[in-house]
DNA sequence: GTGAAAGCGCTAACAA
DNA sequence: TTGTTAGCGCTTTCAC
């Protein structure tokens, strides 16, 4: 395995020269410029990364830490993460908690061990075991729906109300009034937010929030079940349900499938996220999409300017990311009462 | 940020024997590796992996290389995998390629980069480039489905044959004679292998193999929708569809409700890999189970072994992952012709 | 513009 | 059993 001497030797040159030749300075000459790259070439040279982050500092490394990587949101995220972290020559390192803040905190000692230039904390709660470690070490990091008060720390905002409230106005258009919620696990701050946001929506909208309609699920294709039958057993049912996350809308259509039920004709179904599995339910989910590629893309530009630019005062330390209601074939007018 | 010589110094001694110590030597004294923990623990010290790597030429660091993160069935294989590497005290480096074999070798060079200790290259498909890259330099791959005379390279065997004899035999004995293939992409070793299984297995069931109810689709849930509109197209229509993976089940189940077909009573449906979704379609997806962890078990284990234990002559090169049946919903006896 | 040399944090060979 | 020391492959002053 060549290395850097062996590029040096050939091309004649110090390895100085060929150390500023692959970091692009400009103050390589052209001719010599030529020939160490020909010398590259020629050995079919890879410069050895570990060498490169031990002496300068930089492991042009970035963590992901995601809550649940088997919900397609994630995966989804980390590819778009992944695309534009590898477009501008960082890699990296993908882990997922499952909400549990133990394995949270093993991750990110383990991010720690590896260097990274930067962690984004997708997890949506629990975050308090990696801010601890990372941030006293001064690692930048961009969380979701959290602010945290420290100079290396970003945020990203989610706007759920925008969607939340689309699509409690697109049901109350339809006709409905009785409008179930089937939230996120409260120990989410996601969750907690989609909940609130969902109330303030439906306050707006003149319409009655039932509190036995709001009801704490897991976020999971299970969960969507259980929430459902809870709201089977009681006396009065909603015609209508939004989930806080698709994977529990599609549990819900699940059930109601079982039981009977067709959506949309006797019950219309809204979720949350957009996954691409939420165009190929049946029926189609009507969903509130949050976009991937926008979260992505904010969690990267807020990690790459706090590892590229430390200190800078001016720098972006909240982003913004929007939700729309996306409407599809699972809600429809409620069936008139007989 | 505390290195090994801070610690050292705590704790009175040199810095071999910290080294020693966090690298759990059985040289080291009961008394000092006591005082050296504890200088570890005051300090908060983590050894600076780089640097290790640097040095010993490991880095604990294995690749895998997946064909679309897009697809559950990746994300549920990368978990296993992740699980397995982090408990034996290694970190993944994760890629998907989308299929495409520029991105493959981009991702194999980025891996090289980082001196990672081996490659599981899960893309059943298109591995040429890798190949010449990774196993040029020595490094350590394990492939699906597909044998490498080298020393260094690792196969998993997927024994599809046994899960697909199951599903024609299960469609058979419903009473259904004409089956039609929604194949994967034929680049894909994984779809070849499927496919040629399918073909024996309606052969030894003493069935008749029509050309035209064996198409190529892409594995997408898309595709799916494309291959059954295809089949829909033709005179005579098969009375069930097995499917070359479970995207084009779902898929194809979208479909068929969209044209008001009824699952399983008009047409059965059996997908390939049984993701956490075939659960939850509607109807559930009868489907043929192909292990995650097992891929991901077996995956790991070629590396590992090839890492640690190079040169072993009677090191296993060959692992066997099997599949079979999982009856649901979205199968029964076909309808009687009037 | 280019090169010589110091040293990033650690492991491993050798000495004691 | 413990310590001393020479690099691992590279970046980065500092001279020239």
């Amino acid at each position: 395995m060549p290395d850097i001497r062996a590029v040096a030797a050939l091309a004649k040159v110090s390895i100085a020269t060929v150390s500023r030749t692959i970091n692009s300075s400009p103050l390589v000459s052209e001719r010599l410029n030529k020939r160490v790259w020909q010398a590259i070439k020629q050995l079919n040279y890879l410069p050895n990364t570990h060498a490169r982050t031990l002496v300068s500092g930089r492991s042009r490394l970035l963590g992901i830490i995601v809550e649940n990587i088997t919900n397609p949101f994630f995966p989804e995220l980390i590819q778009s993460f992944e695309e534009v972290a590898v477009a501008r020559g960082y890699e990296i390192l993908v882990s997922s908690t499952n909400s549990d803040p133990a394995v949270l905190a093993a991750c990110a000692r383990r991010m720690l061990e590896r260097k990274v230039d930067g962690v984004a904390v997708m997890t949506f709660g629990e975050e308090e075991p990696v801010l601890d470690q990372l941030v006293h070490r001064g690692v930048p990091i961009v969380l979701a729906e959290f602010k945290l008060d420290d100079p290396k720390a970003s945020t990203i905002l989610l706007d759920y109300s925008t969607g939340i409230h689309e699509a409690v106005r697109h049901l109350a258009g339809l006709g409905h009034r009785a409008i179930a919620f089937l939230a996120g696990p409260h120990k989410l701050h996601s969750a907690i937010t989609r909940e609130n946001d969902f109330r303030a929506a439906m306050q707006l909208a003149g319409l009655p929030i039932q509190k036995k309609w709001i009801i704490e699920c897991d976020h999971m294709l299970k969960g969507g079940g259980d929430g459902y039958e809870q709201l089977r057993r009681q006396p009065t049912r909603p015609t209508a349900i939004i989930c806080s996350n698709d994977m529990t809308a599609i549990g819900v259509l699940r059930a109601a499938y079982m039981e009977g039920m067709r959506v949309p004709q006797d019950l219309s179904v809204i979720g949350l996220d957009d996954i691409s599995f939420a165009e190929y339910t049946l029926p189609p989910l009507t969903t509130i999409r949050l976009s991937r590629t926008d979260l992505a893309r904010a969690a990267f530009e807020a990690l790459r300017t706090q590892a590229e630019d430390p200190g800078n005062p001016k720098m972006q330390r909240e982003f913004l990311v929007s939700t729309r209601l996306v409407v599809r074939s699972s809600t429809a007018a409620p069936a008139v009462k007989p």
